[in-house]
DNA sequence: CGCCAGGTGGGGAATTGTGGGTAATCGTGG
DNA sequence: CCACGATTACCCACAATTCCCCACCTGGCG
């Protein structure tokens, strides 16, 4: 499981240096072989392989009628990148994936179970304020079956 | 179970030394791994390693399609570091964290059964003038049934 | 009164993150 | 098919952080 959050920067070329307590699992699980690819929420989602591709296996077989289906498939497969880490255990972000995130220089890499979320350290400052104001006038509404029997 | 509260402080480099009577316990129960989160309250969260991974498990099996299950998962997940006891019985705790709950110093340590909570001091104090200041208020409104039962 | 245990503080080495220079590679257009 | 510019990969250098060690200071207890 991933879990926890780092604050990076990316570099003059779109490097961004994975923290080396993450390292070594993403070179013995998956060869140092990542997936980068988009989140709807403006995020970036990056994906060991092998996590990857049993998340694409599911996408593909997905029915192509159905509107959003489709829809899934487009941003998540369409955007799905490969990348390498290079001799520095740094990975290459896209340039257009850098652009979809609206990300530059300050970026905040967050692990969340089979995979990693990048995000614009501005962005994600807003959005997580956003999420902790909002967090307690939303009780009472109607929770998911499955959150109303979680102890935290 | 953790209970009673302790006023530590963080040396210059944000470690706190854990209180020698936790200690064994900690070290024995989970091979003195702990996971730091966060808290909507605006303190941080403590928990052993064999206690956390229940949790997250729960966590990362939520629907991903769901708005308020992707925003605890983040919340929690996201945030969730892994420390470790330094020789000398202290676990340093990350600058993110400590930047969140608006920790520098002085801090107060707070048994809660499964976990800790780690408030700044200032904040602890002021929460818990203004909750026994609130508390007799709202009597009367409705009282969820669990607590209705509650004998204290 | 000295010893021990527990909490606090800090120096210094190793690791880790950041930044850039330079050569190789790729895609594009002539 | 070649020339050019842009992008990517490899290398080295610096700066910040983290980890490991030793030292102090305080209060309780023999």
């Amino acid at each position: 499981m991933f879990r926890g959050v780092t604050n990076l920067s990316l570099d003059s070329k779109g490097r961004m240096a994975v923290p080396a307590r993450y390292r070594d699992r993403l070179q013995s699980e998956s060869d140092g072989r990542v997936v980068i690819t988009v989140d709807r929420d403006g995020c970036l989602l990056i994906y060991p392989m092998r996590e990857w591709e049993v998340i694409e296996r599911d996408l593909v077989q997905l029915p192509s009628l159905n509107k959003q289906a489709r829809r899934l498939q487009r941003l998540l497969i369409g955007h799905a990148t490969e990348c390498e880490f290079d001799g520095q255990g740094r990975i290459l972000v896209p340039g257009p994936l850098r652009e979809f995130a609206g990300i530059d220089h300050r970026v905040v890499l967050i692990g969340q179970g089979h995979k990693f979320e990048l995000w614009d350290e501005a962005t994600w400052n807003q959005r997580r304020a956003a999420w902790l104001a909002e967090g307690d006038e939303e009780d009472g509404v109607e929770l998911p079956a499955a959150l109303e029997s979680l102890t935290i």
